[in-house]
DNA sequence: TCCATAATTCCAAACATATCAAACTATTAA
DNA sequence: TTAATAGTTTGATATGTTTGGAATTATGGA
């Protein structure tokens, strides 16, 4: 499954989440699950103004961490949880060779 | 093993891999193990000014990702493995609810 | 001491990102 | 239609990052 991923990729997937802002609007859109947020809802949760969250899921959907679907009049963000997936590979195969993992599966 | 990492830490630990050079940097010194390499031999294999890897060993140092010990006349950087592991963790917890791993491990 | 080597720090230019008000677009309802 | 709602895009400003030459520091020989 979730095939390797590029360099270029795992570049941008990690500065997508290298924000404050926009790691905590992928968080909330992770805990919120399959079902999702609209931008309005995490507006609201994360206190937000409306061009600022835009301009932050844009940069999420660009990375393809996110995806995005229009739902009447609003729109619905969710976490694309391959690609995070993908990133972990990543990471895993890239950056820890020589100490393997163990503890970190099922945390908390 | 391995406790969770703080946002702010895994945020600053984002932004160090979330640049091309950097990344590269981070990765030789992942393939070199734990004996590490002295940066005019990074330099020399990746073909950078000395005051630009200067730079980003910085960067990658006090992301905590990196450390450095002197040895002579030369220094050596080693990455820490430790820190990747907890940036694993942090992004396994916090960003795949929903979606286990399986597959991430022992890849390549 | 004096020179060579190894690397870092300083600095300024170039480049990229983040913020958010205001203007805009798309959809639904009256 | 017109108005209201939900989001996005534009654009200006502010802030931060990357780059690399030149100056600097630190160590080890001759």
């Amino acid at each position: 499954m979730f095939g390797i991923m590029e360099k270029e990729i795992a570049v941008s997937a990690l500065a997508a989440l290298a924000q404050e802002t926009r790691l905590d609007v992928f968080r909330l859109l992770v805990r919120s699950g399959p079902e999702g947020l609209s931008p309005g809802r995490v507006a609201q949760l994360l206190e937000l103004p409306p061009a600022t969250l835009s301009f932050h899921l844009k940069e999420l959907r660009s990375a393809g961490l996110i995806i995005c679907q229009r739902e009447g009049r609003s729109r619905i963000y969710r976490p694309d949880f391959e690609a995070v997936n993908r990133l972990l590979g990543f990471l895993t195969e890239s950056c820890c060779q020589g100490i393997p993992a163990e503890s970190r599966a099922a945390a908390s």
